[in-house]
DNA sequence: ATGAAAGCGCTAACAT
DNA sequence: ATGTTAGCGCTTTCAT
């Protein structure tokens, strides 16, 4: 069924139907016409082929949704819900994960450029500045950076403040009593890991002597030798008694290796950590969390987006927005009050 | 860069250079020219415009992945491993989530045929044999469903066998020494809910008088009301001192209720549940699953569709694949032993 | 108020 | 071995 038929069907011109279906017939086309045409598309279920439209007009009304891993908790919420927004104007979103990999990133980014999607938004790997800057110039599409910026681009982009968000949940570990707080975050020149190292630094520089980092490769965040290179790290700084972890991969793993060390958490270690899951409500003891807010991140990603999208200028103002994290104290930073839960 | 341009600068036809891309050129375009071709393909990066192949060809070589909840890990899993694997020949994937919702599914489908998918993998809501029929009907897309089937079709499916992984985490809790074993699942038409009853049942019926099912609806899984009848069909019967859990959902938030009960798993109550995640390795104390095999999931059903997609026959056989679960014994059921372990 | 026609980039049947 | 050409379904400019 295309317009074709409709047009031998109704005896009316494909031009004339083009107009309807695109609402565009406004004060061209008699009411008369627009009713019969209307009404008949409707009784068929006539839809038109998007292919062609977008051979045509060079528009998918697609958004690509490039995440680090699409299969973390965090990313895939944030998917679901930008979905679920961006689906009321009509625009699709498809997702992939770049696994941090550089040419795998590159690839998917060819392969949708192919599609003519309208819109990316990625989460770059390292060393991706270039590409970003490329993309931004050949204007082919809105690029928009999403949980990690390049300071130097003057791009679009929506993350958490992640220095602060470090600084808070460091500070509530301070508040607690902890003498000697670690930080566990990733060996990354990502923005989020450099704010969230430096966020941790700038509360603790008036604690204690000196601020305690283990930074684990990405390869290692889930693994085996994330386990025993924490272990190790832990050994080596037997005082430790409060750990911030930058991202909830790294907590999980930690917890690991402190369940089978039979620490007591808070009493022994207090623990905080980025990004919060139903895992660490659950868990015993609940773990506190820095928790990133989802509806608001994908609303502001879509929004800006569809800003974007529609401001036809040449140069538009960047969109960049920086949103809080919450700090959300559950028993596991609890040291202080820990005896009275008892 | 169109074809056209090519064909200009390099003074051969449109024909011939969309065989060479296609590799069709052999036997029948010189070795010279199709280096030619090419040599000058690679040196300026063209790519075929895909709307234009399809509008043309009406393939997309893209799948579509209709999760019930791509934000569950689960199916997140799947989708990440199905990323992988169809991504080698050349296929994409589009995920998306129907929420079991009928009408939200309806919607996505009229949605991705309207972008000539080449085919639909379906997690179907309840009351969905009749659209499946029609899909099946109209033969526009091969169609797999994924997690539950519909037995009276004649269908395309990947799921696993419910029926005797619920029997085998039944009576895993039975040789535990359970007395009095319940079934926490879902009040759902699900042939795979109604696989997962009845492997209980089955596995139960020698052991105790009556099964005892507490069936929550949908909606429920993750609710507070959930947590609510759940507590009050745990008062109502007492006596319960092993729990199989049919979906990790439905365990997750009876975990939060055991623990709020202060109920010692496993000496008081046993817990196994369906499908596996990093929370239940970590929860103290660890839970016992039965875990899908996701990677053999995710395999089957991209295997499935590539060989669907390459039949040209009118009806080939539909591919079905019932893939056994593994069962991964942790505390959380070791009544017996769990006083060794002190 | 309506329609004719060009053309988006590609494939493939049909020449040559 | 290579080229000409029709046409996939649509949008939009330019007639009428």
């Amino acid at each position: 069924m295309s317009i074709k038929d409709i047009s031998k069907e109704l005896g009316i011109s494909i031009t004339t139907i083009s107009f309807i279906i695109n609402k565009k017939a406004k004060g061209r086309i008699s009411q008369e016409v627009i009713n019969k045409v209307e009404d008949y598309i409707e009784k068929v279920g006539y839809r038109p082929n998007s292919s062609a439209q977008t051979l045509r007009t060079g528009k998918t009304k697609t958004i690509v949704f490039m995440a680090e891993d699409i299969s973390d908790p965090f990313f895939s919420a944030i998917a679901k819900e930008m979905e679920e927004i961006a689906y009321k104007d009509g625009y699709k979103i498809i997702y992939c994960s770049t696994e941090n990999n550089k040419k795998r990133a590159l690839e998917l980014i060819s392969l949708f450029q192919d599609r003519q999607v309208d819109a990316f938004i990625i989460t770059p790997p390292e060393d991706f500045q270039e590409k970003i800057q490329d993309l931004i110039s050949q204007q082919s599409e809105v690029i928009m950076l999403f949980d990690r910026r390049f300071e130097e681009l003057n791009h679009n982009y929506v993350v958490l403040d992640n220095y602060n968000s470090a600084k808070t949940a460091t500070e509530n570990l301070i508040n607690e009593d902890c003498q000697e707080i670690a930080y566990v975050g990733l060996d990354s020149d990502f923005s989020c890991m450099v704010e969230r190292s430096d966020g941790y630094k700038s509360a603790i520089v008036h604690h204690q002597s000196k601020p305690l980092s283990l930074l684990l490769p990405f390869k290692h965040v889930k693994s085996a030798m994330g386990r025993k290179l924490f272990n190790n790290f832990l050994q080596a700084h037997p005082k430790i008694d409060g750990i911030v972890f930058a991202t909830n991969g790294l907590a999980i793993n930690g917890l690991k290796v402190l369940k089978v060390l039979h620490k007591k958490i808070p009493e022994e270690i207090a623990v905080i950590t980025f990004d919060d899951r139903d895992l660490f409500e659950l868990h015993s003891p609940a773990v506190s969390v820095l928790s990133q807010p989802v509806p608001d991140l994908a609303t502001e990603l879509i929004k800006g987006i569809l800003h974007l999208l529609k401001s036809k200028k040449e140069n538009p103002e960047p969109y960049q927005k920086i949103l809080p994290g919450r700090l959300i104290i559950r028993e596991s930073s609890q040291k202080r009050s820990s005896h009275l839960r008892k």
